[in-house]
DNA sequence: CTGCCTCTTGACCAATTGGTCAATAATCAA
DNA sequence: TTGATTATTGACCAATTGGTCAAGAGGCAG
């Protein structure tokens, strides 16, 4: 019989997977703990292992749940379209991201912060290539005078850093600014800050 | 007789917090192993504890090292001085930080990214009320016409996030850039990005 | 209802690890 | 040199924790 197909399975692992990604982003891979997850689960350890063998197993395949979603705001990066168009809604949409799903963007920070021990292969491989192109697609825009020149590559880590902190950094954020972000405002600053140096000059 | 007054000793603990800060920003608090610390520190366990008497010592010493530096970029923004070069020098010192002592910063993301646990205090403390008033600053400049208006606070957030990308996220930035950063080349595009887009209108 | 397969769990094991302790070695003032 | 203080460590303990196992509970096709 082909694996999983049980409706119990594909449910129990769901909630496996979203218990794990509560607890491995607030605690990381060595603070986590199985029966933390299969509390948050509302399960024993036992069954929870009968879902995945390993602790290591829950917690690359909620890395991979992940990293779908990762790379596709920066895939609907148009060459077709307007430049600081495309470039303003990329910076918003990974800002909406944070702004949602910001336990997300916290395990992946912890497992590039400490190495990248699982997904060394995925930032080299599908992550570096679409980089790649999206970075070739702005160099595009930048020879027609459309933006001015920066270096690509680091406009995107630019954009990343940006719109992540408010997710990563979120407590910091909070108690520098004694109030939670309001996206608001971070919206219309980063926009403008990475859009505005990027606008030729007249 | 007073704490910690014998060479041997001050000696010791210099060593021990160098070794920690490398064992804690590489694994993070839970997965850092006092025999780990003891390890690099090439110094028995019971020896290294007879220093610090618990892990949680050793960890909350490293990061109060760490943390007097970590003011000093932005307590030197002087507004006096012009708008431009002033962010322009916080902005290379902050580069320059995070090229030096990237494990200082991933150590610091890390207690943040989980929760700032040791340094709640700190954030909520001295680090708001120095972003506090060089936000004022700032928005002083911005009065003045001197820089375009956006908020202060997210403006700090964005130097802070953009250069300290390039040490809490080295592993992705070598993985897709198929090598390590060009520090000229981040200079001249997160200068350029930041105070570019502050540049007042024409 | 029946029998088989899936699902669930209490009890347990072994490895890791933070921390203790008693004994030994090194240092140093007198 | 000597004696007391400081420094060092091997051996050990207890708690945590990843993972196993066998036995039982529950679902479901016939």
């Amino acid at each position: 019989m082909a694996a999983g197909s049980t409706r119990i399975q594909s449910q129990n692992r769901e909630i496996i997977l979203d218990a794990a990604l509560a607890v491995f982003a607030a605690a990381g891979f060595k603070g986590a703990t199985v029966d933390g997850i299969a509390a948050r689960a509302e399960m024993s350890k036992p069954n929870l292992l009968y879902y995945f063998r390993r602790k290591e197993d829950i917690y690359v395949a909620v890395l991979e749940k992940i990293l779908a979603d990762w790379l596709e705001p920066l895939r609907r990066l148009d060459a077709a379209g307007d430049p600081v168009g495309e470039l303003s809604t990329y910076v918003r949409a990974k800002l909406a991201m944070a702004r949602a799903r910001p336990e997300a963007s916290r395990l992946f920070a912890n497992e590039i912060l400490h190495g990248a021990p699982m997904i060394g292969g995925f930032l080299a491989g599908p992550l570096k290539a679409l980089v790649d192109e999206k970075a070739a697609v702005i160099a595009g825009w930048m020879d027609q005078g459309r933006l001015r020149r920066v270096d690509p590559h680091h406009l995107i880590f630019a954009i990343w850093s940006t719109t992540q902190h408010y997710a990563d950094f979120d407590v910091q954020v909070r108690a520098v600014l004694g109030a939670p972000a309001d996206f608001a405002a971070v919206e219309k600053t980063v926009v403008g800050l990475i859009v505005g140096g990027l606008l030729p000059a007249v």
